[in-house]
DNA sequence: CGGTACGCCTGAAGGC
DNA sequence: TGCCTTCAGGCGTACC
C-alpha cells in the first residue's frame, strides 16, 4: 500500500528514463486511464495520450501522486492507489511476454528498448494524462495539502481550526496535508504521543509541533528504509524497502508497546483499522482548576 | 457543508 | 484439505 516514502523510493528509481524517449505506449486496461482536455474537463476517449513520441525531462511527486513531464510539456499522473507498482525492465534483457506480470495495465516502450509497466492488482489506482503540467497543477494538484515530508506545525494548526474530526481523520485527508496514509498516521500519533481520537481543534501548539515533527522524522526515515514493503511492494527495480521493519505499532495489535510494554489497542477511526498505546498516547484530560 | 458510510477490487488469511 | 467468509485500504461518490 503506497504512501509518499514508497512513492518517493518509485520515484527515485526511475531516474534512468530521464532523456529517454518513448517509442510506444500500451495500454491494455482503458478503464484504469483518464485524459483531460485543454480545458481541463476529464473525459473518456477512445484514444489517450500515454506520451508516445515523448521524451522524459522530469520526474515529479506531490504526496501520493507521481508525475512524469516530458520535453513537449505534456504530463502523466500516476496514482498507485493500493496495490499499484511500477516495474521498469532495463534494456540489456531481452523482453518476452513471460516477463509480463499478471495485472499489467499499461506498457511503455523505450528508445533504448527498456520497458515501464504499470501493475495494479486491485485496480485501486490509475493514470491521468494533462496536455500540460499547468492543468496537472491546476486540475489535480490543487486538490491536494502540503507535502507531508516538509509539513509545518502552522500547516496542520490551519487544517485544524474549527475541525471536529479526530486528527487521524485528518492526517488521511488528502487535500489537508498529502502523503500520510493509514500506516504512517498511525505510526506518527505515536511518535507524537497523541491519541488518535482526539479531535483535531483540540491538539494544543506543542501537539502539533511535536505532531509535525513526528510526521516529517517518520516518513523521511520510511523513504530511507527503501519504504515499508508489507505484502509485495517494490520499487521499479524490484528493490524492496525495510522500513515495515521500524514500525512501533502498525500491525502490531495486542503486542506490547515498544515503549512501555503495554499491551496495543485496535479500534476503528475513520473506517481504518487504528493501533495505539493506551498508555503512551493517553485521550485529552479535561483540565481541572 | 462538514462529516461519515459505502463500493470498487483482488489476494491473503482465518474458520469450520 | 478445501471452500467460504472476512479483511485490507485509497479515494470517489452518495448521503445525512
Amino acid at each position: 500500500m503506497p504512501e509518499l516514502p514508497e512513492v518517493e523510493r518509485t520515484r527515485l528509481s526511475l531516474s534512468p528514463l530521464l532523456g529517454r524517449t518513448i517509442t510506444a505506449a500500451t495500454l491494455r486496461r482503458a478503464d484504469i486511464c483518464d485524459s483531460f482536455s485543454n480545458a481541463g474537463t476529464p473525459h473518456r476517449t477512445a484514444s489517450r495520450d500515454l506520451l508516445t513520441g515523448a521524451t522524459i525531462s522530469s520526474l515529479t511527486r506531490r504526496g501520493k501522486q507521481l508525475a512524469i513531464h516530458t520535453a513537449d510539456g505534456r504530463t502523466l499522473c500516476i496514482q498507485l492507489g493500493m496495490s499499484g507498482r511500477l516495474l521498469l525492465l532495463p534494456s540489456h534483457a531481452p523482453h518476452r511476454p513471460s516477463d509480463i506480470p499478471p495485472h499489467t495495465h499499461a506498457i511503455w516502450l523505450f528508445d533504448d528498448n527498456s520497458l515501464l509497466l504499470f501493475i495494479d492488482p486491485r485496480r485501486f489506482g490509475g493514470l491521468s494524462t494533462y496536455p500540460t503540467e499547468h492543468a496537472l497543477l491546476e486540475h489535480r494538484w490543487s486538490a491536494l495539502g502540503p507535502d507531508a515530508l516538509s509539513i509545518r506545525a502552522s500547516d496542520l494548526a490551519h487544517a485544524s481550526e474549527n475541525s471536529h474530526r479526530p486528527i487521524k481523520s485528518l492526517l488521511l485527508d488528502q487535500s489537508a496535508l498529502a502523503g500520510v496514509g493509514n500506516i504512517y498516521a498511525d505510526e506518527s500519533l505515536f511518535r507524537a504521543r497523541i491519541n488518535p481520537s482526539t479531535h483535531a481543534s483540540a491538539l494544543t501548539k506543542p501537539q502539533l509541533t511535536s505532531l509535525a515533527g513526528a510526521i516529517r522524522f517518520i516518513l523521511a526515515r520510511a523513504i530511507k528504509a527503501g519504504g515499508s514493503t508489507l505484502r509485495d511492494y517494490a520499487d521499479s527495480a524490484g528493490t524492496r524497502g525495510t522500513a515495515q521493519f521500524l514500525h512501533a505499532v502498525y500491525a502490531r495489535a495486542n503486542q506490547p508497546c515498544l515503549r512501555c510494554s503495554d499491551s496495543l489497542l485496535t479500534i476503528r477511526v475513520a473506517q481504518r483499522a487504528t493501533v495505539f498505546c493506551r498508555r503512551c498516547q493517553p485521550t485529552a484530560q479535561v483540565k481541572r482548576a
